[in-house]
RNA sequence: GUCCCCAUCGUCUAGAGGCCUAGGACGUCGCCCUUUCAAGGCGAUAACAAGGGUUCGAAUCCCUUUGGGGACGCCA
């Protein structure tokens, strides 16, 4: 494919991963993380992490560290970011409020934005309209030319309000994309976008725009799923009067079925890749034939390999699927590459060390009567994992579509879990037994079985603790698929 | 539903109009090596979504259809 990125040659180029610290850290985050790195890095560039937690209620710290912790693991560092500095911080959203709402100020002043009162009320019977209607955006504009006098009565009066930005009502708005080429937008099919939610807090277009700006972003390299909303946020660089930077959008990971690579269907997690026994540069290595290939078409190559030879033109656009048995193969190729004392290494940096170790030892010190059978009963701490046929996992008792419901309601329990104990797991465990009206015992040697495939073992909570959500989520997810009628 | 993106073996991909009878890799299947299992070697399997153009010539350029995906949140 022929593609010109165009690159400044009047200031250097700066790009940026934008993570949200909302939950695991995500193998898409390393993906896009990865190309923007080498990307930078190939035109002596600075490739910046900034924290998108502007959802006040989702975003947790715990969350952020085990994002930076992953993306350093992979080796994905950085030159700016929120635990290093730099010249542009600071690099998390939450610690800029005050500029998004002077930004907003400013828009609402120059006559490019609003004061919309809308209640969450309204705006669920606006969008059932308009899914009646078949129209095309949902808001409808109402709040768009209130008389001045009556915003500062609703303003002064204390009214709960939102900030959107007043889209053109007719015309198109181009937005270029650097391995697409041009997409026109109809700018009849925008909505007036919120900038600043109710709380104060700015949306991700008002806030991701306003911190490309002043961050001196030169190319935002993101997935594809932001081409939709693109046009909104050329028309913010207009309505600010800035240069937009250069767009590039990757595919997306996909699924086995195409869809959008997701946690319900795949392993998504950085940790759970950590904690299986990827090692770092294979997982990169894999990332990188994501819709890339070397010009020679090798396999097996390094990051500072991808460096040299790397170029968007490169690129291949359809999604590609993620598949874990290529990964597979590719990570038993460095491992058979390793000298056996970088192997040793490797196994104690990884669950064998003696942090691991001395999270699993306590709970299996009752329980052994020689130091060897320490081995046996601790496999599945590990990765020494069968996974059991369906008879093995459905209670005495139960049907197997009980069992199915059952598993699967304590999976999606897990899914939700933001923070994992011991104390954090047995509460939502023990909210399963309600929920499903499984006797305790029933329930627990289910999820035992899931997690461990062992009858016997460490007390179920503090063993899931130590195995880790990541991997409890993906065992839980298969028991759960093969008890599936 | 509306808008947008995408389209080569099951999967990841090579392919910039003649080098394509479409190449490589994973997977699968065979054979070899081997005390076992891996690994390795050799081989097989398998794709240009369809139809129209353009051209002396199309996997490659254009159009239509079909298929897949994404977006339509006070999430990012």
């Amino acid at each position: 494919m022929t593609v010109e990125i165009p690159i400044p040659t009047d200031r250097p180029v700066r790009v940026r991963i934008a993570p949200s610290p909302t939950g695991e850290p995500h193998v898409g985050t390393a993906y896009i993380a990865l190309f923007n790195k080498v990307f930078a890095e190939k035109n002596n560039g600075r490739f910046i992490l900034r924290i998108e937690d502007t959802d006040q209620r989702r975003s947790t710290p715990e969350s952020e560290q085990a994002i930076l912790d992953s993306l350093r693991w992979l080796g994905l560092d950085w030159h700016e970011g929120p635990d290093i500095g730099g010249p542009y911080g600071p690099y998390r959203q939450s610690e800029r409020t005050e500029l998004y709402r002077e930004h907003a100020k400013y828009l609402i002043d120059e006559g490019n934005a609003y004061y919309c009162f809308a209640t969450s009320e309204e705006l669920d019977e606006m969008r059932a309209t308009a899914k009646e209607q078949g129209l095309r955006t949902a808001y409808d504009r109402r709040y768009r030319d209130l008389p001045r006098e009556e915003v500062e009565r609703r303003l002064a009066a204390g009214e709960p309000y939102v900030v959107r930005l007043k889209m053109p009502l007719s015309g198109t708005t181009r937005v270029t994309d650097g391995l697409r080429g041009d997409i026109d937008i109809d700018n009849a099919e925008l909505d007036d976008q919120i900038l600043l939610k109710s709380d104060g807090f700015p949306t991700y277009h008002l806030a991701n725009v306003v911190d490309d700006r002043l961050m001196q972003i030169t190319h935002v390299i993101r997935a594809e799923e932001w081409i939709p909303s693109t046009p909104k946020h050329v028309l913010l660089y207009q309505a600010f009067g800035w240069e937009p930077p250069v767009f590039i959008h990757m595919p997306l990971l996909r699924n086995n079925d195409k869809t959008k690579i997701s946690k319900r269907k795949n392993p998504v997690s950085l940790e759970y890749y950590r904690t299986t026994g990827y090692l770092p540069e294979a997982l990169v290595n894999f990332l990188a034939r994501m819709g890339w290939s070397m010009p020679d078409e090798s396999e097996k190559f390094e990051y500072r390999e991808m460096l040299e030879h790397f170029d968007f033109g490169r690129m291949s656009l359809g999604g590609p699927i993620f598949d874990l048995d290529k990964l597979d193969w590719l990570n038993g190729m460095y491992i058979r590459e390793l000298e056996p004392g970088d192997l040793v290494a490797r196994l104690q940096g990884w669950l064998l060390g003696s942090g691991y170790l001395s999270a699993v030892a306590p709970l299996v010190r009752e329980r052994i009567k020689r130091l060897g059978d320490f081995i046996p009963s601790t496999t599945f701490f590990f990765g020494g994992f069968d996974p059991l046929p369906a008879e093995a996992l459905v209670p005495k008792g139960k049907e197997r579509v009980e069992a199915y419901r059952a598993l699967r309601a304590v999976t999606e329990a897990v899914d939700s879990m933001s923070t994992w104990d011991e104390a954090t797991i047995e509460e939502a465990l023990r909210a399963q037994v309600e929920a499903t009206g499984f006797k305790v015992r029933d329930l627990f040697m289910m999820v035992r079985l899931a997690v461990t495939s062992q009858k016997a073992t460490p007390p179920l909570f503090e063993s899931m603790a130590v195995i880790g959500k990541a991997r409890c989520q993906y065992r839980l997810r298969e028991a759960t698929n093969t008890l599936k009628p």
